[in-house]
DNA sequence: CCAGTAGATTGGCAGGTGTCGATGCATCGA
DNA sequence: TCGATGCATCGACACCTGCCAATCTACTGG
């Protein structure tokens, strides 16, 4: 610890007054609330689904077009059918994107809901 | 590959005309634009920063005041100095703080801007 | 100059992640 | 019913990541 500041700055021990009673109740915010462990693991788990080039490009593809069968994701990704299931599995599990079995194929369509939660978890007020 | 789909859709390989033309120049999107290799690989790489929880409150605790010395780290965030050393290196790294060496300690700030670009790349338009 | 301190670096470990080939499962067409 | 196909799962591999103890570096105060 230190004992004296070269400059004046608010003590740590009281970051923000009352921040988190203006929650939305839906969407924390890293900029103004005051997260808890859970709340960051949570949010965490968002952002670590989209920490990957691969599963961006992904969200991409799926994203700019109204759906996308898994089969058309293998060859602008250039990854096996496997991988492809995988990113396709991480993505949805963190509710990015849901997909639609219909026959033999399986189309996927982008969550814009649980996107926006992402951003407004980096909005500044 | 797929010889007949149960439903109209559009086709894969006109996902949106020509969106990448309204980029602002600054901060590709995920939802409207047509990211490449290397544009994935920089949002993911912003992405990761945040896919931490640790990172997370830390960039928490940043940004709920205005400055914040590394000593001030330890003990809110319950992880060793080298740890907290590690995650700061991270989160500046990817210009999501920047830090300020003042005589034997290192202040901590957010850049606003840099949280703006990754928030941006969510956007819907 | 020297002892003390804040922070960065190193080394090592345990667990997580991306990738693919092989395989299993469900569905469609013949 | 049977072969073909789209997708999920499994197993294995290489690589990455978070963590800490030990150490190093830079700065302060005496």
């Amino acid at each position: 610890m230190r004992k004296l500041v070269p400059m004046a700055r608010t003590a740590p021990s009281t970051p923000v007054p009352a921040a988190d009673a203006v929650d939305v109740g839906c969407c924390p915010s890293v900029v103004v609330d005051v997260l808890d462990d859970e709340e960051a693991a949570a949010l965490a788990a968002g952002f670590a689904a989209l920490a990957d080039p691969v599963r961006l490009r992904l969200l991409n593809l799926v994203a700019t077009a109204p759906e996308v069968c898994s089969c058309d994701l293998t060859g602008p990704l250039e990854r096996s059918q496997p991988t492809i299931s995988h990113h396709t599995r991480i993505l949805s599990e963190v509710g990015l994107i849901a997909g639609e079995k219909r026959g033999r194929w399986v189309y996927w369509r982008v969550v814009p809901e649980r996107l926006s939660q992402l951003r407004a978890a980096l909005a500044p007020s």
